[in-house]
DNA sequence: TTTTAGCACTCTCTTTGTAAGACTGCTAGA
DNA sequence: TCTAGCAGTCTTACAAAGAGAGTGCTAAAA
């Protein structure tokens, strides 16, 4: 429905907005585009455009600035063209952040620190939800008499610990009895099954008050940790940006990176459906208002479990770029 | 050297700038204050203390508005006064915190957390360092064939885990048999310890790969964790302020804060002396150059390892009310 | 029908000038 | 030593005016 040209116009718009963060005028597209038509005619097409929703006016004798609809019209375009989907994503950084990283936690630290340095943007890696990797191991270590340490592995190599404390003493030999006894019975479970086993067998733990206990606070353990931890970098990039000159506009922003419940918040909302990958555009952000941000973002697998990984800067933002740093990241944290 | 009069109007300006953050003006001061003087002395004084350094005037017709200096003053005031020292620190809130964490990570989240409400500021908790924390065991769960995980338990509870791959396979027997040899050497002894034993007896364990691979990764993890793990929290409070309202403002802040280096760089800065607690308003922090902001940092102990809990915020802080704050963390971080 | 040239129009931004307001510094007197 | 009064200085707010940028519209050209 819209022209070849218009598309071509509202195309290099937004790349010339996106590269000075100014509202562009007709005569600087006929400028530095060959668009082969006077600034009159790409008057009229900007027009059109602005009628089309896709772009707008700051102010009557300013230049056009793209909505977020028209960003929104750019990156589909972008996704379906083959420019984001073919190119093999910078396979030298997802090799050297394989390299370099021994630990998933260290992992998504420095893959996260790329991810910013390399958009200029905020970066957010979320740890893969451990709401379907089974277990592979569990591990009580006695740390003081009345003092334990739980430590979970799961499946795909995650590590959860949480110290315990008891009411009465409780021998190292007790603990290695435990141990082996929820070993033998939940080892290759999933936390769902796990939870369910607790609670339809309370009974028969309830003759074994430690197990019980231990059982207890792993199950916890395991819900509660669900999809947390996640890694943050690149706010002062954001600083940096025009558009967040101020500390009104990054405040939104703030709010989201400082509660993680929040934070996940917003990213399970923007891959809530079965999509691996998405973009949010502005306004398109429902779970909380974040005018002028936008929201790259995409799940990960781990084994059976998955995270996230996203980019957040402006909607202005350089999209190809992103989306492809984006990608290139899930490589990196995919499951070798 | 400060007359009695001066003093009293240097800190009601003090009280009065942080109320408002807007400068102060003579008539100001006899309104609000019960100084028994006219403006014109009060005028007379304020020019004094300009000349001594403690206020100044962001321009000719504007109020006063203190200096470092002048919060400096102001600041030795306090604490040489009962108002700060003598009242015991919200000990409710200390009770809270102690009641809720059951774990030195999510105490200090807390913390961080509660700090942060109640000064309104950002606030740092930084795990102790385990430079001097005596080892309390350590533990070998195998994860694979090929890979493992290993648990460090040190003195005052906290845990430290690092997961390892092995070139060859490791049998659950030989981790069993080399965690039993090295807690049988290491178990009470200190990191610099281990250390120290691990590079002279090295021919010996040169005999036994495995035990020589885990020890070195064992005193790898010791020294890299010191010091490590930092919680922040009221990175929004601060954009609230009207002082931080331009990004540029906040910039240095951020900088800082995410940075985990830089960020110990500040607060070590801050704590080099021997002293425990320590104000630094604006320029006095060294390490980095934080034009605006003030630090009150604080060491506490846990065992034998200290680590810090910090409030910044701008220069224009409720001093009175982050110093307690702070005595109040510190007390509740405090080893029981 | 589409494109172009030209021009009037609108709006922002900057500058300039003015008036009001705030606070100081100074001087002279209590 | 303190106070009252006043002139002086500087910011802030507001209005007016000019420059600049970019548009929309109209009429002619392709």
């Amino acid at each position: 429905m819209l022209s070849e040209r218009r598309r071509m116009i509202l195309a290099a718009l937004i790349e010339e907005y996106i590269a000075h963060a100014t509202p562009v005028g007709s005569r600087t597209l006929t400028e530095r585009y060959r668009l082969g038509v006077s600034p009159a005619t790409v008057r009229n097409d900007l027009s059109a455009l602005e009628d089309a929703g896709y772009i707008t006016q700051p102010h009557t004798s300013a230049g056009r600035i793209p909505t977020d609809a028209g960003y929104r019209a750019f990156v589909d375009a972008l996704l379906a063209s083959e420019l984001v989907n073919e190119e093999p994503p910078h396979q030298d950084i997802v090799n050297q952040l394989r390299a370099n990283a021994t630990e998933l936690d260290s992992l998504m630290e420095q893959t996260s620190a790329a991810l910013s340095r390399l958009t200029d943007c905020l970066s957010v890696v979320v740890a893969p939800t451990i709401v379907t990797a089974h277990l592979r191991q569990l591990s009580l270590i006695s740390m003081t008499n009345r003092r334990a340490l739980i430590v979970i592995v799961v499946e795909d190599g995650q590590v959860i610990d949480r110290q315990i404390s008891f009411a009465e003493e409780v021998s190292p030999e007790e603990l290695a009895r435990v141990q082996n006894l929820l070993n033998g019975i939940f080892v290759g479970k999933s936390p769902a099954q796990i939870k369910q086993h607790f609670n339809v067998n309370a009974n028969e733990f309830l003759a074994d008050p430690l197990a019980h206990r231990i059982l207890g606070e792993v199950v916890e353990c395991l819900h509660e940790r669900s999809g947390s931890k996640a890694h943050r970098d690149g706010v002062s990039a954001l600083l940096r940006k025009p558009e967040f000159s101020t500390a009104a506009s990054i405040l939104p922003i703030m709010q989201v990176l400082e509660d993680d419940t929040i934070l996940f918040h917003v990213l399970d909302d923007a891959l809530l459906s079965d999509a691996r990958f998405m973009v949010r555009i502005g306004q398109e952000n429902t779970a909380v208002s974040l005018p002028g941000f936008s929201v790259v973002a995409s799940q990960y697998g781990r084994g059976e479990s998955s995270g996230v990984v996203a980019v957040i800067g402006p909607t202005r933002m350089d999209y190809q770029k992103v989306i492809r740093a984006v990608r290139a990241a899930q490589q990196a944290l995919k499951d070798e």
